[in-house]
RNA sequence: GCUGAGAUAGCUCAGUUGGUAGAGCACUGCCUUGAAAAGGCAGGUGUCCCCAGUUCAAGUCUGGGUCUCAGCA
């Protein structure tokens, strides 16, 4: 791949305006976007995810939207990352340069710094051992680890159940240990700094890195915007359909929030103020990520306006 | 106005027989390799409403204020 197929990418918390900065620069650089966001791949799910409107997608080429329906329950990172890899092949292949945007770290990592070749999940082996911990104590699973895969014991808490039990899923599945082949991320984790690793694409990075209590004040405007624009019914359709969904959109900060109203348990305010809090707390781990990675930060205060955001963003993405 | 209850962390509250405080949530930081908007770890937080008194020592006991809530007028 030669310098000039560089991928773009925008990145920020929730709120941040990295979807429509990147909509905004989109065409000045003949960009396509990538969407990378682990709850965008849903259909139907569009007012809560913030999903580029239609009529945004008919004028730039979206991708890796509305991939799959909300009960699917099979979809995990690796296939996100495939289909990310194909959509920049596609993108370059046409002479299009792509842009990426979106708030999951982990598929930004998985698309710069590769995932480990591994089974798939196995739902059956996850509830046993989940079944196990529950009967005799987080520790006790955690022991069994430390005795298969003593690197993998040492870097997980044992309350840290998911990564114990997936540790051990490998290890049962393949015989190997999870340690011996998750060295991909060497690149964003190493003390010598980044670029350790070799990354798959070479890219350039900005993020939109906003004052804390400006981006909190953004993001409660938005959630009100969002109601407006019919969140509440959104809402209630995933309410309606909770148990046929997969779990992982039924996860998603902006519907769930609602479920106790719907049950009428809670009024609507509590409901609101609770999904206030978890976009909070959503964009705060988001920048505990986005922190270690190797990006061009452009500190933003309140008063900044939109043209001259996208203006350094686009200055720093073209700079020769 | 009377009677009762209360006032302790940003919020809801706990605080044993007096030894200057604590839990959940919030907040802050970190970890994160096929469920990631998930999951896990760690941390700080205080005129204990005010004033006086008793005591070596008061969130805790006594007296007086102030405010809040409930019931009764």
């Amino acid at each position: 791949m030669n310098s000039k197929d560089e991928i773009y990418i925008i990145l920020g918390p929730t709120a941040s305006g990295k979807e429509s900065a990147a909509f905004t620069i989109a065409p000045q650089i003949g960009g396509e976007i990538i969407s990378v966001d682990s709850m965008k791949i849903y259909k139907t799910l569009d007012i809560g995810t913030a999903k580029a409107t239609s009529q945004m997608q008919q004028e730039v080429p979206h991708h890796c939207l509305d991939m799959i329906e909300p009960t699917f329950s099979e979809f995990s990172v690796g296939e996100y990352v495939q289909a990310a890899d194909s959509a920049i092949t596609d993108i370059i292949s046409r002479g299009k340069k792509p842009l990426l945007s979106g708030g999951t770290a982990l598929y930004y990592k998985g698309i710069l710094e590769g995932i480990f070749e591994s089974p798939p999940k196995d739902l059956a082996l996850r509830e046993e051992l989940e079944e196990y911990a529950k009967n005799n104590g987080n520790e006790a699973l955690h022991e069994r680890l430390v005795k298969l895969d003593p690197v993998s014991a040492q870097k997980y808490h044992p309350n840290d159940l998911r990564r114990v039990v997936r540790a051990l899923e490998v290890i049962t599945l393949t015989g190997e240990p999870v340690s011996a082949n998750r060295n991909q991320w060497s690149g964003f984790h190493s003390d010598e700094g980044y670029f350790q690793g070799e990354l798959r694409y070479k890219f350039r990075m900005v993020m939109l890195d906003w004052e804390r209590p400006v981006l909190y004040k953004r993001i409660e405007n938005r959630v009100d915007m969002m109601l407006e624009k019919g969140l509440l019914k959104e809402a209630e359709y995933v309410y309606n359909n909770r148990e046929h969904f997969a779990s992982t959109p039924l996860q998603a900060v902006g519907y769930k929030e609602f479920f106790p109203f719907f049950a009428g348990e809670e009024d609507l305010e509590t409901a609101v103020d609770t999904l206030k809090m978890n976009s909070r707390h959503l964009a705060k781990s988001q920048c505990t990520w986005f922190r270690k990675f190797p990006c061009q930060r452009i500190a933003l205060t309140e008063d900044m306006s939109k043209d001259s955001i996208v203006t350094s963003i686009s200055e720093i993405l073209t700079y020769q």
